[in-house]
DNA sequence: GAGTAATCGAGACGGTACGTCGTGTCTTGAT
DNA sequence: ATCAAGACACGACGTACCGTCTCGATTACTC
């Protein structure tokens, strides 16, 4: 079920890819620095993508430990943080967005199962927040999750502008609290 | 300035893209398709991102018009479906997500163009809102923007998940009227 | 000393060269055919080669009896015919030049293992043709067969040409009774 | 019609057969000796079969001038000795094997090529006979090659044994005066 | 009938070469 | 000035077999 120098090419292939962008990732290199033979990383992974997609979920690179500030307001904004940071180091960024094209184009990588396992582990922000009586219990808390975080791979990946220092604050402010928009329904 | 055959070799960018994704978009398939030799495209165009981009700029496939409902909150419902709709039809979506590949992955191009114009024309919305009294002047409006477009990507697109009906409702009551969260500072 | 299975092996190997030819022949052809497993195969035979080899002596494929006319030209019209025929029909002429191309190419096979055994029992023919008187014992009988056996390899298999109704006839004709040179010495 | 290093590659190529056999020929090999791209190679021969054929019929190393000693025989015993040479000869010997194994195995390849062209040039040596009274107008002048050819082959090639000294001379009697078989019809 | 070889299957592995595709460069000659 | 045509070096692709290796599981002979 796994080759015999699984680590080692997990490894070179998150270094490879910090290194030189999705693009830039080969099986060959892959091969090459883990000192293992191509064939055997074809055995085991059918293309480049499946094999990033097995080195990220196996890689402690893009772990996810929920915050615990005691506020709703205080862990989304350890969150919003979290993302910037991850999105902001160069070797981590630069994973983070060949994960996304490598997800976005090869749909028989599951996409979903990054974000799903990274959203299962967030519930916990609401379900204290619901417990603490700071949210409606009726509160969609993916919508807010997508909120936030789409922001922050908007600004930074999409637009490469750099977050402002308020940047966290002011978006957590603006889906719990609202923009103050007069014609509210 | 131009080479003579521009309109055919960015259709046949766009259709390719739109068919094989960014991956399967070649500039051997490009200058097949176009009926132009492939010299004449590297002559015009550095690289396969560099003419993807300028296909994409000049394309009307991902134009956009400001919506003018009247009300900020009817404005951004309408931007959101806007978006939802561009990346949920197929070939629009392909096209999008290959921009957003060939951005993210290759800094000499200029990813914030599109982004900027986008952004210089959804201005208006936010000028009228003003002049209207519904938003304070005070608020940024890249913020709300970020919000809500990258919730649609995160959610269409990262999370590969359908849009529910009332999505853009939703996502525009919370980034208004704030979600209700009781400790609001 | 020998495989369990060494039946099923050779039969596959043969009918693997038969159909593919030499470079059709592979290892791992033969033990996928065979039920049996790679390992098991190199534990016996070094080599493709030596496999083929092998599968050839033990066969009945290039089997031969030498022909008994009663006469010496009988004989070796027969023998001509029965090369003729080895080499003409698309079973054997394909194992038949398969076993050419791996003796030729292989100096660990033991080429003249094939043609000495075979040669050894066509001795026969010129042994009784000296009893019989019709032939000088002084007569290199290798000499005779290589003539005649030489002929038919190569307008069979050099010149791709289909041998003639009389070629057996004038070819045992030109080696016995010469062609009327009239510089004889 | 001709890559531009086609000389250099043809050199590697029959450099590479008499070094290594035809198994030890690889495009690859071919490439690197040569100073030419292996996709050079392979737009203008699609084998290695076609790749050799084509380096024989250039080279002048299986070139052949039919020998004129001013008698049949001796013309005859020239060309058995030619022959005898070509196969003896580690370089060229192998190059002939190589040859024979890649025609034998190839049928795209034209085989009858390299041995038609060289009959042809062998006519002459039944015509000079012809017209010197030395040989019936009707006997085959094929048959008597193929004869002698064959012999060689046979001997040197199939059963790898060395040529005595009047190997030639035996031959050539045997096909020319008849091994004096008594039953001559 | 148990014990001990010999034999085998399964399958991972490093490795060589395959034949293909696309890259980006270059030159030549036509328009 | 722009282009088509096309040869080229180069890098990587994904595949096929090679021959080797370990590890248990079967055989099947021997006592």
């Amino acid at each position: 079920m796994a080759p015999r120098k699984k680590q080692a090419i997990f490894e070179a292939t998150l270094d490879l890819v910090a290194a030189k962008g999705y693009d830039g990732l080969t099986i060959e290199g892959v091969a090459d620095r883990s000192g293992v033979n191509k064939t055997t990383i074809y055995r085991w992974w059918p293309s480049k993508a499946a094999l990033l997609g097995a080195a990220l979920v196996e890689a402690e690179l893009l772990e996810f430990d929920p915050p615990d500030t005691g506020s709703l307001r205080g862990d989304l904004t350890a969150m919003v943080d979290a993302i910037a940071k991850l999105l902001d180091d160069p070797p981590t960024r630069e994973v983070a967005v060949a994960a996304l094209g490598a997800a976005v184009r090869h749909p028989e990588l599951d996409t979903r199962r990054f974000f799903a396992d990274r959203f299962a582990r967030e519930q916990e922000i609401f379900q204290r927040a619901v417990r603490r009586g700071e949210l409606d219990p009726a509160t969609d808390p993916m919508l807010l999750v997508d909120l936030l975080a789409g922001a922050v791979w908007i600004r930074v990946i999409f637009r490469d502008l750099p977050l402002t220092e308020n940047f966290a604050r002011d978006a957590v402010g603006a889906v719990l609290d609202g923009v103050g928009c007069s014609s509210a329904s």
